[in-house]
RNA sequence: CGGGGUGUAGCGUAGUUUGGCUAGCGCACCUGAUUUGGGAUCAGGAGGUCGCAGGUUCAAAUCCUGUCACCCCGACCA
């Protein structure tokens, strides 16, 4: 490829809309055009990357036996009325109808699609495990798009579904997929991926793991355990929070106090010369239809609403608290509290004593809670927020610490949940119908582009990994009005091409700091530089863009030492 | 959907408070000359319904009303 015919522009300044780096140099570099919110298009650079990402995942899914397929990215649906998420699926399923009103859909995911696709087919026992995946435009309508690919709207896919008789079957399957991920990454030449315990929000399913790519500009927290390894999003943290209670603290009586106009836990302890950690603190939330509930939980922790709306099973907003509720805001407590509505109180709370909470009378508060006494029937669960330097919940020792992520893959135990929906059937050995067990595994291509970017480039462009570069060789030739070294580099340029390599070729007649910012810009990782001053020496520059190779090899060899160090790099990602 | 902000040429921006604009500047683009190892110099040139629609006014980028779009924080998110 020549440069000076490759479509779009590369320029200078950072776009005022970029507000992270890879963003800003894929804009800048000529990679993407803006069209609409959360929409782009890829100019040849960035579909050159997405290509190679695409085969990455293409041989890693096809090591584990999957079987490429392609499903219809409009759907009818009727068909997402099968699963039941034509329904309980929000706005971001974008729905239309054609012509004859039939109502469609634009594919967000695919299990229905897959299920279709392989009903009858999976009718015997005899036909599994099986597994197909495709790689695929996606939409979804989401309500704030940001961060240039991190997240769009529409967007390349691959995604993955299998098909098993057994649990244990889709488990190790399960497991080899996992191992595909962690290939697909580093063959991609990502560093910074965990793989973390997720909540399997809309897609149902009982154990999943999103990889994230770890980096400050993710929009996820995580909550790693730098001893025992244990991983998780914070959305499905287990939050372990004991409320030892000394004996002293459950003998005390439960006595109410005036508080007059003290509506916060901060008010009031301050005032009952109380810790935070020794109050019962009142959160009160409403269902879609206006009822009430009511969460109890230590007064120095947050609910993490995830674990909320699971234990619920229905969604739920922060509530308004109207004076017909029954409800007095600020004052509510768990004792004597006469609102018919629905009370939750978190795993903080269990055995603890000694709490001041709302004494649901308007100015007091009670002192000398004890759970287990002035609560009976309580039954605890997990509605805690896990926080920096939380004991880990899983070997109960070590700080927990918070990072930030992007989710660029992720794998599910999805069960039965849409062959049951569906009926989807087959046979077993003793021909009985069974329901098959599926999981499904999807990989974000541009978002892992972006990551990538995002984890690799300087100030003046990306430093892609050669796996994936849009080009392996950038060849720049200086004063291409020389004719010695015009010669030898449009020489150079087909001997490289000739030997299998991807070469980006730069004859323009311009300064030179033009060419190598454009070149940093492209992020290629070999650049050789041709100039009359080298051709002087018998000789031309070979570097790599991340610096670490800087050489100069005699025009005979320029070849020869180009390909070695591409195969060098190339080697680095091999597995 | 809530809170905040911004819309002026492909990009970055000045001007808006206090109406006087025939809208200025840098990059990029075109022509010519001189240059040529980290975003050159000089000269000339093209490119704008100042987001859109109403309104006020002798006069609107500027004031008023409405509307749309985008960005940030939050909510949401296989």
């Amino acid at each position: 490829m020549k440069l000076d015919k490759l479509v779009g522009e590369r320029f200078k300044e950072r776009p005022a809309d970029c507000v992270i780096d890879s963003h800003a140099l894929m804009v800048r570099g000529g990679y993407m055009k803006y069209v609409a919110n959360g929409i782009y298009s890829q100019y040849m650079p960035l579909k050159r990357i997405m290509r190679k990402i695409e085969q990455i995942i293409r041989e890693e899914m096809d090591a584990v036996d999957g079987q490429e397929v392609l499903f219809p990215v409009v759907l009818p649906g009727s068909l997402w009325e099968e699963s039941g998420r034509y329904e309980s699926v929000g706005s971001e399923l974008l729905r239309m109808k054609d012509r004859n009103g039939s109502p469609l859909v634009l594919g967000m995911t695919h299990e229905e699609a897959a299920v279709q696709l392989v009903r009858e087919y999976g009718g015997s026992y005899t036909r599994y495990p099986f597994m197909v995946y495709q790689i695929q435009t996606k939409f979804r309508d989401e309500p704030r798009a940001r961060g240039g690919l991190i997240r769009v709207r529409e967007f390349t896919m691959k995604d993955a579904y299998s098909f098993h008789t057994s649990q244990e079957d889709l488990e190790a399957y399960y497991k080899e997929c996992f191992r595909a991920y962690e290939r697909v990454y580093k063959r991609a030449g990502l560093k910074n991926v965990v793989a973390v315990a997720s909540d399997s929000g809309m897609m149902g399913g009982n154990i999943s793991h999103e990889f994230m790519f770890v980096t400050p500009v993710g929009e996820d927290s995580l909550a790693l355990c730098p001893q025992c390894g244990y991983r998780a999003n914070m959305e499905a943290a287990e939050c372990v929070a004991p409320a030892p209670a000394s004996d002293g603290e459950k003998s005390r009586a439960l006595g109410k106090v005036p508080t007059p106009g003290m509506q916060t836990i901060e008010e009031v302890c301050n005032f009952l010369n109380l810790p935070k950690e020794k109050s019962c603190k009142a959160v009160i939330y409403q269902k879609d239809d206006e009822r009430y509930v009511v969460l109890f939980i230590r007064g120095d922790l947050e609910i993490n609403e995830t674990k909320l709306i699971n234990f619920l099973k229905a969604t739920v907003r922060t509530a308004v608290i109207t004076e017909d509720s029954g409800l007095l805001a600020g004052y509510i407590g768990p004792v004597n509290l006469k609102a018919g509505c629905e009370v939750l109180y978190d795993r903080s709370l269990q055995g603890a004593a000694g709490l001041c909470c709302g004494a649901n009378e308007v100015n007091y508060h009670f002192t000398g809670l004890n759970m287990e006494r002035d609560c009976p029937g309580a039954v605890f669960n997990d509605f805690a927020k896990i926080r920096e330097g939380d004991a880990c919940p899983q070997c109960g020792e070590h700080a927990i610490t918070l990072e930030r992520g992007i989710e660029i893959g992720n794998i599910f135990q999805l069960g039965t949940k849409y062959t049951k929906a569906m009926g989807m059937h087959y046979l077993d050995s003793e021909g009985n119908q069974q329901l098959p067990v599926m999981g499904c595994y999807g990989i974000g291509v541009g978002r892992l582009a972006a990551s990538v970017c995002e984890e690799s480039h300087d100030n003046f462009g990306p430093i892609w990994p050669i796996s994936i570069a849009p080009w392996q060789v950038h060849l720049c030739c200086l004063r291409a009005d020389d004719g010695e070294a015009k010669a030898f580099a449009d020489s150079l340029y087909k001997d490289l091409q000739a030997r299998g390599m991807e070469v980006i070729y730069d004859d323009r007649l311009l300064s030179a700091g033009v060419m190598f910012s454009d070149a940093d810009l492209l992020g290629v990782p070999v650049r050789v530089v041709v100039s009359p001053r080298n051709m002087k020496d018998g000789c031309c520059e070979i570097s790599t863009r991340d610096k670490s190779v800087s050489m100069k090899a005699p025009v005979a060899e320029a070849a020869d030492e180009v390909e070695a160090l591409v195969k060098k790099l190339s080697g680095e990602l091999t597995i």
